[in-house]
DNA sequence: CCTGATCCTGACCAAATGGTCAATAATTTG
DNA sequence: CAAATTATTGACCATTTGGTCAGGATCAGG
């Protein structure tokens, strides 16, 4: 519970890290209760005694990985601005998550295994942190919207919008390819598609 | 692997029956490896060798379950029609699986489970079943775009993202509940959205 | 109401798993 | 370089878990 207030050595740090690393490798394909210990520290090539001596038990690891998530996944959120323009603004938040998914899909299957169960160790940050952040993020939508810049929609489900639209592509690559076949880079027409999706759906309508 | 040609007695079908609701719960809530043949048996109300004198194991019971939901899965997209006007179809397609998502949030989630885990056990359904009927529909969507009923947009895609906003509220309930807070109808207020989303994404322009 | 088939269970087992610990090795530091 | 601290591990343990089995209960049909 309490955080040790003694720095780390060069080994611990190096040892933690690759512990973390090993973990979310196998959290992330096989889920917290699918995996062992024994799994963690055979990826991360130390033994099982030696990992429980880095992290009091598979519960801490996991929690760890988790807190460090959030912030990497609130990040692209965090930074749309007022500054500049709406559709823009909102595209390239759909962009950089899209990127995301693409360049971190295991952190994002290590979301999405929590949220499926429930988000045991995440509800509060959900109902706080979140939930404050997406607040204000509508508020400038709807702001946007109240100024005619974009076409009326619902800023809450717009968000929800983006991110199912992007964390698929992670979450459920295994059918996203079996169903595209070999020949195709799914992430470069998610990207096409999600610009034409967007820019259609916000551009202005002259008159309806 | 062999199918008993026996038919089953009363008792026999009630009983699998009941152990497979039970199963979906369990398996929904908390995935394959999180679940105990304990936990399936109390919430069916069994002993546990009663449980596996229905079911040979703890897998035979999930094979089961995954095998019943593709069809319960699959359904809605079949029933794409060439007939009446390509956005309604699409947007009818859209509907109905937002309905699944919220009437069977279980299957939804059941099925992310194992997505999400490599789709050990159904890939090769989806690079084979799903995957014609995902050719055969794309083709109509193509032929669609082809002669002008509805704008340009890869139909790949298309489906992908009809799959994800619509799942995405089964699967992260918990994450839109807890966004949205108490106030809200979270179905209601996707519909709504998803058919502005498509009807604008589809609509044909005029002249870009 | 007898008989064979079906249904059900307590007791049990082997393997896996999360976690501990005493002892040893390595490293840091005075 | 010696003492103290930190890192590592083999052996071990209690519990959980998937699954078995022999025998008893129940039920359908003649």
């Amino acid at each position: 519970m309490q955080e040790q207030p003694r720095r780390q050595s060069r080994i611990q740090r190096k040892n933690r890290e690759t512990i973390l690393t090993a973990a979310l490798r196998e959290f992330s394909a096989r889920g917290f209760a699918g995996t062992t210990i024994d799994q963690i520290a055979e990826a991360a090539g130390l033994s099982k005694p030696n990992v429980l001596y880095y992290f009091q038990s598979k519960d801490a690891i996991h929690t760890e990985l988790l807190r460090g998530l959030m912030d990497l996944w609130l990040g692209p959120l965090r930074d749309m601005r007022a500054e500049g323009d709406p559709a823009d603004q909102i595209l390239a938040y759909a962009r950089r998550k899209l990127e995301m998914s693409r360049d971190y899909p295991q952190e994002s299957r290590l979301f999405a295994n929590e949220v499926l169960q429930g988000a045991p160790r995440l509800q509060p940050i959900l109902g706080g942190e979140l939930r404050e952040l997406v607040e204000e993020k509508s508020a400038l939508i709807a702001l946007w919207i109240a100024e005619g810049r974009i076409a009326p929609v619902d800023p809450h489900h717009l968000l929800f919008s983006i991110w199912a639209l992007t964390q698929h592509y992670a979450d459920f690559e295994v059918q996203v390819r079996a169903v595209l076949g070999p020949d195709h880079d799914p992430y470069a027409e998610a990207e096409v598609f999600l610009d034409q999706l967007y820019r259609r759906m916000l551009r202005v309508q002259p008159r309806e």
